[in-house]
DNA sequence: GTGAATGTTAACAG
DNA sequence: CCTGTTAACATTCA
């Protein structure tokens, strides 16, 4: 259940499988696995919360969703979506969704967007912000053409952090307070891969399935907001409100 | 046992 | 056609 720092994650921990051979693909995924067979994977991408194993001439998208999980040279009680198996050594994803691609992944993927991404542009972001100020701050944030990789997690973090209420509109939040929105998104994200590496990231949760506010000890507040219907997490004494 | 959850998209209704 | 709602996927945990 991954959001993207999870899937740079996974990418680290596969990273041994590059330029390995695969010797057997299999799983329940609506795909041709014979495409895999003796195949080298040439270079493993993410962007945002997919996961990209590139060959010479396609790659495979594995995405988690909410449900999907991995093992790595181990196997579930359950079927996988996806196996790869090496030589030595296998790859299993499980439930999630799995495509196949013979595009160019450069050419389909904007990369400045991966707010995980050394690429990722916040000024771009900004200009596609611009675009949709009549929407809450809470969907913008979740909107993976401009902070791909987001989740609900970093979404109710990032907010807390940079003291702005979820229920925001766009374009009533001063430029100077989104600049620290954004600042605080992408800093957010990146601690919550060391928290998460660490085993920590709940531990660092300021507003995220809180009860109360660790700034000022009033009730935190749960609620679904925005059209994507997703909970947030928010105080409405520090997080601002602009009218 | 029940319900909700770190997500997304296709199908459907109006 | 556009917009909003619902279902589906399939797993884990409180």
């Amino acid at each position: 259940m991954p959001e993207g720092p999870s899937i740079i994650l996974l990418k680290e921990a596969i990273q041994s499988f590059k330029g390995k051979k695969i010797v057997k693909a299999e799983g329940y995924a609506k795909i041709d696995f014979s495409v895999f067979s003796n195949k080298k994977i040439k270079e493993i991408k993410t962007w945002g919360k997919h996961l990209l194993i590139c060959f010479d001439d396609f790659f495979v998208r594995v995405h988690l969703l909410m449900f999907g999980s991995y093992r790595i040279n181990e196997r579930k009680e359950t079927n996988p979506k996806l196996s790869l198996q090496f030589s030595k050594g296998e790859l299993n994803f499980y439930a999630g969704e799995v495509k196949l691609s013979k595009e160019d992944p450069d050419e389909i993927y904007d990369w400045s967007a991966d707010i995980m991404n050394d690429h990722w542009d916040a000024k771009k972001a900004i200009k596609k912000l611009e675009e949709q100020s009549s929407q809450f701050i809470c969907d913008s944030l979740l909107d993976q053409q401009i902070f791909s990789g987001v989740g609900n997690i970093i979404k109710s973090e990032a907010l807390f952090r940079a003291k702005l209420h979820p229920k925001n509109k766009v374009g009533k939040i001063p430029p100077k307070a989104m600049r620290l929105l954004l600042r605080e998104t992408k800093k957010y994200s990146f601690d919550f891969l060391e928290w998460k590496r660490e085993g920590k990231l709940k531990k660092h949760w300021l507003a995220y399935s809180k009860k109360v506010c660790p700034r000022c000890d009033l009730p935190i507040h749960k609620e679904i907001t925005g059209k994507a219907k997703r909970r947030s997490f928010f105080c409405n004494n520090c997080q601002v409100l602009f009218k």
